[in-house]
DNA sequence: TTTAAACCCTACTAATTTACTAGGAATTAT
DNA sequence: ATAATTCCTAGTAAATTAGTAGGGTTTAAA
């Protein structure tokens, strides 16, 4: 069980506009040098971030991104579903009423891993970007 | 964020352990089918579980594996670590006082990273093999 | 009006991890 | 003896992740 790069990258680049787009929109070969993340790669998960409405970038020379909304606004839950960092216990889908779509196994420990699922989402939920960017610099 | 099969499997099978090996050992075959895990499989997973003591093994003809203790007194958290699912919200290694050890990144949402395993961590701590045993058959 | 800094977009590839298989050896009840 | 079982090591296929490449478009400022 483990977070991948791409819903970690997006909260700390989250956490890092957060903390210096105060005065003008920052771009991304500054978040690049100080958080070390490849500007390409930064540039897939800020696509994302844009479409699902929690930043607003700005074109052309002196360019880059402000978040959309206050950092008080803006859950960790947000970001993670923005790029896709999805959690997931089972790989059976869900449909079904009860348990599990693949019909000859016994999904006996269904309710344990939905129990995980909620108890991490929460977190997610609970946790504002504001509330990281205290910690910051 | 994804549970893999391991970790899944490994308390499934002890779930069918915990609930099926009371009058006799179950063997591999039974819980394959069952569950519907490939022998060579479980046989990969309860190799370790039994070196961490959850289970105890029966070799030969009408042989199988019986839980070590009760289970009232198995947590999942033991079956994860016994099988390394583990819980990693970082790739960087956490010796270092403060922050991550790559020297150059900042890791400014360190804290969070802590916290969210700590709360899964706890989660696992919680959930004994006996509270899955109801929800069984 | 040119230039350079920036965002925008798609496709590809390398690296890693996960999931699973193969094949045999040792043990033991019947 | 034999069949059912655990035990053990090594390998490989599949999937996912992480990152690169290379070309756009937009816009502030010189």
């Amino acid at each position: 069980m483990k977070l991948t790069t791409k819903g970690r990258y997006a909260v700390m680049a989250m956490a890092d506009l957060a903390s210096y787009s105060k005065e003008k929109p920052v771009s991304l070969s500054e978040i690049s040098m100080r958080q070390n993340i490849s500007i390409a790669y930064l540039e897939q998960l800020f696509i994302r971030l844009k479409n699902k409405k929690l930043v607003r970038s700005l074109r052309g020379s002196q360019g880059g991104y402000v978040l959309e909304k206050p950092a008080s606004e803006i859950k960790i839950s947000n970001i993670f579903y923005a790029v896709d960092e999805e959690i997931k216990t089972l790989n059976c889908k869900k449909d079904s009423k009860k348990g599990c779509t693949n019909k000859s196994v016994k999904c006996i420990t269904h309710n344990l891993w939905d129990d995980l699922e909620n108890h991490i989402n929460k977190f997610f939920e609970n946790v504002k970007l504001a509330d990281l960017t205290k910690k910051l610099k």
